[in-house]
DNA sequence: AAACTTGTTGCAAATGATTCTCATAATAAG
DNA sequence: CTTATTATGAGAATCATTTGCAACAAGTTT
């Protein structure tokens, strides 16, 4: 059994709830993705198996919960999440322009943010760093066309 | 005339749209709040002079760009804003338990982040950088609990 | 392995925040 | 003050997400 799926097991167990056919399918799903996706991205992978949006939808916050995938980015109307298990936290660079995600590593930024948190006394559970702007290929765009 | 409100004119201005009794309302509610606020509460401050919830949905997105306000934290199903002007970018810390929001200053991984966007040639117009967890109070409730 | 207890699912209807339509009103420019 | 636009209120329309409910399936117990 994959890392993922085993952890999945666990968290339903220890809160008596089940690991049916259906959970395992849109666990497996979402660990397919190798990009964000939103719910309906998610269902399409699975109604061959007769599985319901709304199931996708109840089963999403139990993998947030289990902490195997987080909310990625917040734009536009649709929530869409990412796998994290064995995936290091990330930084999200928005264009604002192409709407194109890039991606680079958190850790030069863990230590002062977990001695931020010691000095509040917060646990960290989860940190989500996004920055909006131009990527370097809009912002060529921008400047030729003036 | 504040600042906030010349910022916004001008920016009206540069694109031929109109400074409304409505928006100049909208705006200075928006720069009343000391906290967190979302287009409902927003409307309650100015539905008195018949403002309606469509245009004060209207209005948010220009604040936005105009670059007097931004989006704080997406939790739950409502977006909630904060102005920035004058107000220098900060963490929030988002206590998952008792849905706290506790702010500080970003300045010190400032720095860090604009080399990095020196690397990736990104124009950086905004960053959001928020911490989910649990809050020194909410961690001793628990810790009694057991 | 049959019976049970409880959680789960599909379906369809409900919700709720946000957006849009359209007829009327307000603004900025000339 | 006239004109050309843009803005507004009211309410209908959208659309992602939730929910109620009757039928089902998982894990447990005998």
């Amino acid at each position: 059994m994959q890392e993922h799926e085993a952890q999945f097991r666990n968290y339903l167990k220890n809160r008596g709830l089940k690991l049916t056919r259906s959970r395992a399918l849109i666990l497996n799903a979402a660990f397919t993705m190798h990009e964000h996706f939103d719910a309906e991205k998610l269902h399409d992978l699975v109604k061959h198996a007769n599985i319901s949006l709304a199931t996708v939808y109840r089963t999403l916050p139990l993998l947030v919960n289990a902490g195997l995938i987080q909310l990625a980015v917040h734009s536009g109307r649709r929530d869409r999440f990412e796998h994290i298990l064995g995936h290091p936290q990330h930084v999200h660079w928005l264009c604002e322009n192409c709407k194109a995600v890039m991606e680079t590593d958190l850790s030069s930024l863990l230590p002062a943010l977990e001695n931020e948190a010691k000095a509040l006394k917060f646990d960290i559970s989860q940190i989500s760093l996004s920055i909006k702007g131009l990527c370097w290929k809009c912002k060529a765009d921008v400047n030729e066309s003036q």
